[in-house]
DNA sequence: TTTGTTGTAACATTTTATATTACAACCAGA
DNA sequence: TCTGGTTGTAATATAAAATGTTACAACAAA
């Protein structure tokens, strides 16, 4: 079991956007060949993030930029852009109501599940996209 | 984007191991009447808790049995029993190494998406069966 | 030896992710 | 105002993963 790779490309289109800021234009044609995937799934991708108030786009000239300082923007926020689920878990439909461990698992679990998947959110919360860029940047350049 | 119910169900089946321990014996039939899947899934997850030594299984008899005290597994154990992924995110194939997004992402990001997934497993490690058993067993019998 | 079981393979079905094609709506510049 | 490149989105296709099902050999106890 995995993350789609959503969060992944999301990110990926936010650094390219800082990054070839004042350079070129980040259409999704140009984005789709950095990430390498098919351009409509960066548009929706775009569309996420634009939705979700972290950058703008500017439909028939073409190009993206951010909406947001990135150091108000955390990992979280992207995930909560571009993946809907509400629930990490995906529970087994229908535990026989009848057994008192059929009856009961949905109970006790619901909330361990719950803070498992708040541990997570928690750490997306504490990374932010200027710290990927940053170390980005540390890559491109070492001396600066 | 969601986890598969696979540690959900195997949390059930151990729960209901213990339940039922000394009352009823814990086939894949049985099991799988409580659980409400196919008694090929039990089976199979059976398998899986046992490979990782968390119970034991009578083949040709039937039935199976805890292997270690309940306040020895802990979520982390069942869940690394059950699933098999090493990374948790689905990191896209093939960013552009032409591209200086492209080329480091990978790096970028890799070690991120790592503390995610170690501050999730940690959640898990604190969690301990025993722990649900004592809240199913307050369900059952609030007066316990 | 009979009965009920585990272990496992093979296959079917369903769901989700990802890719692709197509096209209307849009916008800037010629 | 026309043109060219673009976004937004629907529809469809393909691929991959999860889940369900059938079947049966190996096994263990009565």
């Amino acid at each position: 079991m995995q993350f789609s790779s959503r969060l992944p490309i999301a990110v990926h289109i936010l650094l390219a956007i800082v990054e070839f800021e004042g350079k070129n234009k980040t259409t999704s044609v140009f984005l789709a060949g950095s990430v390498n995937v098919n351009p409509v799934i960066i548009r929706n991708t775009l569309g996420q993030l634009k939705a979700a108030g972290l950058i703008t786009v500017k439909a028939g000239e073409g190009g993206s930029a951010l909406a947001k300082k990135p150091e108000d923007i955390s990992l979280m926020d992207i995930f909560e852009a571009v993946e809907k689920e509400e629930e990490l878990f995906h529970f087994h439909e229908n535990p026989n109501p009848e057994c008192p461990v059929g009856r009961n698992v949905h109970a006790v679990l619901d909330k361990r599940l719950l803070s498992i998947q708040e541990a997570m959110k928690q750490e997306m919360k504490s990374i932010t996209l200027q710290s990927l860029i940053d170390d980005m940047n540390h890559m491109l350049d070492p001396n600066e």
